[in-house]
DNA sequence: CCTATGTCGTAC
DNA sequence: GACGTACGACATAGGC
C-alpha cells in the first residue's frame, strides 16, 4: 500500500453484528427494553476504523438473505448456519441508519453475497485506489495483492500478500485451492476428510494448484492419495463455491462510495435515542478526531501498549537500492570494531530460509538497510540470483574479519539462511539471543513475540529499533557475562556449537518412506481392530481418544474403581498406570492401553514425522535449540527426534525407520551412564567412585552394596530396584514415588533408600551442599559455570519449595552432562574439519551422538569418536563411551 | 473461530 | 505433594 493513491474500505459488515453480540457481555438495553449491544458494538469498531484509518472513501456490503449460485450448486452450502438470534436481527436496522448518519454508503444486492461483491468491487477499482477489506473472515485472502490489503479490527491483524508468503508460503490466489482441499467451516465446505490446513498447505506450496496436484497424484503417499481421490468428484465443486466471484455486475463508480460528512445532529439524536451515553460525550471529540487530523501523521506506537523499547529511531537510514551501492556501503562501514546484523528472515518448508532484508549498524551513526528481493525463489530469475550471491559473499567476507565483531540474533537462522554451505566458525561473532539464554533474561520480546503493533510501523523503523535495541543488549550482556565467568562458555562453548548444529540441521536425516508407508498400513489396520473391539467391549461408540469420554465409561458406566485424580484434579485419571491395574478386572483397558500404544506410535511418529519429509531428498531436518532448557541441554523440534521410540519392540520399528545414505552407515556414539559419573563428580562419594574406578555394571554394585551381597548374587529384581533408585537419586525422587515406580510399599522403599545413603554419605552429603548453596547464592552451577536460578528455593509453600529443592539437584548434574557432551561435539567436529574423514554428525541424543559415517572406515572413525568423546574432560574417573553401527537407528553392533 | 489449558506419552 | 529436562497429539474449555 502507498501513501500517495486514496484509500477504500470495503467492510464486510454482516459478521460485525454478531461478533459484537458475542463480544460484549454486559446486556446493554435501553430504559423501553430495546437491546443496543450490537448497536454499540459495531458503533465502536466503525469509530475506531475511521480514526485510524481516515479513508478516502468507504463502502459497506451487507449479505442478502436467499439463495444464491453457490446454494444451486451445493444443497449444504452454509447449511449449518444456526438462525440469528432475535436481538442481533431487531438491532440491524439501526445499525444500517447510524452508517448512514456516518456518511458510508451501504450496498446489499440480492442473488449475491457480500463475498462477491467485495471480490468485484476490487476487481473494478483496484487500479484507481489502495483497498482496504475490513473482515475477519480468511476467504479474502484470495483476493489480496500489492494495493488489496486485509485487517480485521477486532483481532488487530493485517494480511499483505507477503504475509501470506511468509507466513503459509503460498500466493494469495492460491488460498481457495487450500481451502478447497482442507474444507471451510464456515460455509459447510467439508474438505477431503483427514486432509486439514496443515496437509492442504504443504500440496499447495508443493504443486501450486489443485489442478497440477489432480495430475501428479501419483507422487504423493498412497494414504493422501486415496483420500483426494475418493473426493475427486467433490473437489472442483468446492473450489467454485470458495473461490469469489469477481464478475458481479456493477454499475458502481469510486466516487459514489466517498465518505459524506457526518450528520451530527442525526448521529446525535440516534445516540440519544439508544441511550449511548458514552458514544454521546464523545461525540464531539470523536468526530473532530476523524474528521480534522492530518493524514499524514503516523501512527504513534506508545510504549506500555507494545512493549518495544522506547529506541531512538531517529536514524538516519541508508536505503541502498542495488547489491553494488549495498556493497559500496558495506565496505565503508567495515572501517569500525563491530557491526551489528539485523535480518528479516522467512522460514519455508524443508527447512528453507530465505532472507527479506537486513540492516546494519556501526553501533554509532551509520546505519545501512538492503532490501533483498526473493524473485529466484519462484522464478529462477538469473539477475536476482547474482544479486543474491554478491550479497552472501560480502556478507560471509564480514564476517571472515577476525578484528570486526559480528553481533547478531539468532546466528544459527542466518548461517541457514546464508548457503547450503557449511561454513567454518567464524572468531567474534556474538549472537545476543544466546547471550541472554546464558543470563536467564527473558524480555526479548521485541525479536521473538509476534507483537501486532510491531505491524503499524514501518519495516524501515522496525528494523532500526530493533539493531538499536541489539546495541543497548549487546553492551549489558557483554559486562555481564564477564562478571558472572560465563564468558568463555559463551565463546568457547555455546558460540562455536551454533556451526554444528547448523550443519546438522542442513543435512538432515534420512527416512526409508516405502518402510513407513508399510509400517503405516499396519498399524492403521491394527487400530481399526481395535477400535471395534473396544467398542464392543464398552457396549457404545465414543471417541477413544477423549479422556473424559473413556473415564465416563471405565467409571460410570463399567463401575470400575477410580483409582487416582488427574494432575490438576479435574477428573479421574486414565493413564498408563491406572489402565494397568484395571485391566485385571476388565477386558477394556488393556485394549485401551494397546489403542494409545499404536495411536501415539502413528501420530507422533508417522504423521508427525511423515509431514516433515522433504519429498525430493527423502530427508528430514530438525530444528536444534539451544536457548530452551534451563539446563543446558538441546531441544529438537518440528520434528522432535530427541524422543523417537526405543523401549518397546513396537517402537524400535519407529527407529529402524531412521536410515544411512550409502556408502555411509549409522553410527552412534553414547555416553555410559554420564549422570552417575557426574554425580560421582560433584558428591566424591567413596562408593560411586570406587565403581567407576573399577568399571563395575553401577546399577548391580548398589544392588550389592545395599542388599549386602556379593555382586555376582545380585538378582535381576534386586538390580532393577537399584537401577531405579540410582535415577531417582539424580531426579530427587522421595520413598514414595520409589516405592510407586517399583511397585514396593513406602516402608520397603524408606528402607532401601535409608540403606543406599548409609552406602552412600558422600551423595546425600552433595544433595544438602547443594541446597545450602542456592539458598546463599540463589543459583546452582554446572562443570563449566552454567547457571540456573531458583527464586522458589524461599518460598513459603513446602511443596513448591521442594520442586526448587529438586531442581537444585538436578540441574549440576544434567547441565553438566550437557556441557560434556558440547565440549565433544566441538573436539568432533575440529577433528572433522582439520582431517576432512567421511563422517557427518546428525543428531544428538542428550547422551547420545549419531553420524553419518563412510561405511568403508567405519571401524577407525568409531574409534576416534570414543577417543576423543572420552578425554574430552577429567572428572576425576573414566568417562566411558560405547559406539555402534548400522544401516539403521535400530539395528546396531559393535 | 481461535487460543489456551489439560491429559497423556515418548525420549534421556 | 511426592521424579528432573524436553516436545507434541488430541480434546475440551473459554474468550472474542
Amino acid at each position: 500500500m502507498t501513501a500517495d493513491r486514496p484509500l477504500l474500505l470495503l467492510v464486510d459488515a454482516s459478521p460485525y453484528p454478531y461478533r459484537a453480540f458475542y463480544a460484549i457481555k454486559a446486556n446493554l438495553t435501553t430504559q423501553d427494553g430495546l437491546p443496543t449491544r450490537v448497536i454499540y458494538g459495531v458503533t465502536n469498531m466503525l469509530l475506531r476504523v475511521l480514526r485510524e484509518k481516515r479513508p478516502a472513501y468507504m463502502a459497506a456490503v451487507w449479505d442478502v438473505k436467499g439463495k444464491n449460485f453457490r446454494h444451486e450448486l451445493y444443497s449444504d452450502y452454509k447449511a449449518n448456519r444456526p438462525p440469528m438470534p432475535e436481538e442481533i436481527g431487531m438491532q440491524l436496522p439501526h445499525v444500517k441508519e447510524i452508517m448512514s448518519a456516518m456518511g458510508i454508503s451501504q450496498i446489499e444486492l440480492e442473488g449475491y453475497e457480500a463475498d462477491d461483491v467485495i471480490a468485484s468491487i476490487v476487481n473494478d477499482m483496484q487500479g484507481q485506489t489502495d483497498i482496504l477489506i475490513i473482515s475477519g473472515d480468511k476467504d479474502f485472502t484470495q483476493l489480496l495483492s500489492p494495493h488489496v490489503n486485509i485487517w480485521d479490527p477486532m483481532k488487530d491483524e493485517y494480511s499483505t500478500p507477503e504475509s501470506v508468503k511468509d507466513e503459509l508460503g503460498i500466493e494469495p490466489p492460491v488460498f481457495a485451492d487450500v481451502l478447497a482441499l482442507a474444507g471451510d467451516s464456515a460455509d459447510n465446505i467439508p474438505g477431503v476428510p483427514g486432509i486439514g490446513m496443515k496437509t492442504a498447505l504443504e500440496l499447495m506450496r508443493r504443486y501450486g494448484s489443485l489442478e497440477n496436484l489432480m495430475q501428479k497424484l501419483n507422487e504423493l503417499p498412497s494414504k493422501t492419495r486415496d483420500k483426494i481421490l475418493s473426493n475427486k468428484e467433490m473437489i472442483p465443486l468446492w473450489k467454485r463455491l470458495i473461490e469469489l466471484n469477481a464478475e458481479v455486475p456493477l454499475s458502481y463508480t469510486i466516487e459514489d462510495f466517498r465518505l459524506r460528512p457526518m450528520d451530527e445532529a442525526r448521529l446525535e439524536g440516534l445516540f440519544k435515542r439508544f441511550e449511548l451515553h458514552s458514544l454521546l460525550k464523545n461525540m464531539h471529540g470523536k468526530i473532530e478526531t476523524v474528521r480534522h487530523v492530518k493524514q499524514e501523521e503516523p501512527t504513534v506506537i506508545e510504549k506500555e501498549t507494545t512493549g518495544l523499547p522506547d529506541e531512538d529511531c531517529d536514524c538516519d537510514v541508508h536505503e541502498t537500492a542495488t547489491i553494488q551501492e549495498f556493497s559500496a556501503e558495506l565496505d565503508v562501514i567495515e572501517e569500525t570494531d563491530s557491526i551489528f546484523l539485523e535480518m528479516d528472515i522467512s522460514n519455508l518448508p524443508n527447512h528453507v530460509f530465505y532472507i527479506n532484508s537486513v540492516m546494519l549498524y556501526d553501533g554509532h551513526s551509520r546505519l545501512i538497510y538492503y532490501q533483498l528481493s526473493n524473485d529466484d525463489i519462484l522464478t529462477q530469475n538469473s539477475m536476482n540470483l547474482e544479486a543474491k550471491k554478491i550479497f552472501f559473499e560480502k556478507i560471509i567476507e564480514l564476517f571472515k574479519k577476525k578484528t570486526i565483531t559480528k553481533i547478531v540474533y539468532n546466528l544459527k537462522q542466518q548461517l541457514l539462511a546464508y548457503s547450503n554451505e557449511s561454513f567454518p566458525i567464524f572468531d567474534n561473532v556474538f549472537d545476543v539471543q544466546i547471550a541472554a539464554y546464558l543470563l536467564n533474561k527473558k524480555n526479548n520480546d521485541l525479536f521473538d513475540a509476534k507483537n501486532k503493533n510491531l505491524q503499524k510501523i514501518s519495516k524501515v523503523d522496525l528494523q532500526c529499533k530493533k539493531v538499536k535495541f541489539l546495541k543497548r543488549l549487546f553492551d549489558v550482556f557483554k559486562t555481564e557475562l564477564k562478571e558472572k565467568e560465563l564468558w568463555r562458555l559463551f565463546f568457547e562453548i555455546e558460540m562455536p556449537i551454533v556451526y554444528i548444529l547448523a550443519d546438522m540441521e542442513k543435512r538432515g536425516v534420512k527416512i526409508d518412506t516405502n518402510e513407513m508407508q508399510r509400517l503405516n498400513i499396519y498399524f492403521t489396520n491394527k487400530i481399526y481392530e481395535l477400535e471395534t473391539d473396544i467398542y464392543s467391549a464398552a457396549g457404545v461408540n465414543f471417541n477413544i481418544n477423549s479422556t473424559k469420554q473413556l473415564a465416563e465409561i471405565l467409571f460410570d458406566k463399567l463401575g470400575l474403581p477410580q483409582l487416582k485424580k488427574t494432575a490438576k484434579k479435574t477428573g479421574y485419571s486414565t493413564d498408563n498406570e491406572v489402565l494397568t491395574e484395571l485391566a485385571q478386572v476388565h477386558p477394556l483397558p488393556d485394549l485401551i492401553l494397546q489403542y494409545r500404544n499404536l495411536t501415539k506410535l502413528k501420530s507422533t511418529y508417522i504423521d508427525g514425522i511423515q509431514k516433515e519429509i522433504n519429498p525430493e531428498t527423502h530427508r528430514i531436518h530438525t530444528s536444534f535449540n539451544q536457548t530452551v532448557t534451563t539446563t543446558g541441554r538441546l531441544s529438537s523440534s518440528n520434528p522432535n527426534l530427541q524422543n523417537i521410540p526405543i523401549r518397546t519392540e513396537e517402537g524400535r520399528k519407529i527407529r529402524r525407520l531412521f536410515i544411512a545414505e550409502t556408502p555411509y552407515y549409522l553410527l552412534s556414539a553414547d555416553y555410559s551412564q554420564i549422570d552417575l559419573r557426574v554425580l560421582a563428580y560433584y558428591s566424591q562419594d567413596e562408593a560411586l567412585l570406587n565403581a567407576f574406578r573399577k568399571g563395575l555394571d553401577i546399577h548391580s554394585y548398589t544392588a550389592s552394596e545395599v542388599f549386602g551381597v556379593r555382586i555376582e548374587d545380585v538378582t535381576p529384581d534386586m538390580r532393577r530396584l537399584a537401577k531405579t533408585v540410582n535415577f531417582g537419586i539424580v531426579y530427587g525422587m522421595s520413598p514414595f514415588g520409589l516405592a510407586k515406580s517399583v511397585g514396593i510399599s513406602q516402608k520397603e522403599a524408606n528402607d532401601f533408600i535409608e540403606r543406599y545413603f548409609a552406602r552412600y554419605q558422600g551423595v546425600r552429603g552433595y544433595m544438602q551442599r547443594t541446597i545450602e548453596q542456592v539458598r546463599e547464592y540463589g543459583y546452582v552451577t554446572t562443570i563449566l559455570g552454567r547457571r540456573r536460578y531458583l527464586p522458589e528455593i524461599h518460598n513459603k509453600n513446602k511443596a513448591v519449595r521442594e520442586a526448587a529443592e529438586r531442581m537444585a539437584i538436578n540441574m549440576p548434574i544434567q547441565g553438566s552432562s550437557a556441557d560434556i557432551i558440547k565440549l565433544a561435539m566441538i573436539g568432533i567436529s575440529r577433528w572433522i574439519r582439520d582431517s576432512g574423514v567421511l563422517l557427518f554428525p546428525l543428531l544428538q541424543v542428550h547422551d547420545e551422538l549419531i553420524f553419518e559415517a563412510s561405511r568403508a572406515s567405519v571401524q577407525e572413525l568409531a574409534q576416534r569418536v570414543c577417543s576423543i568423546m572420552e578425554g574430552v574432560y577429567d572428572l576425576g574417573i573414566p568417562l566411558k563411551v560405547n559406539v555402534s553401527w548400522g544401516e539403521n537407528w535400530a539395528d546396531m553392533e559393535k
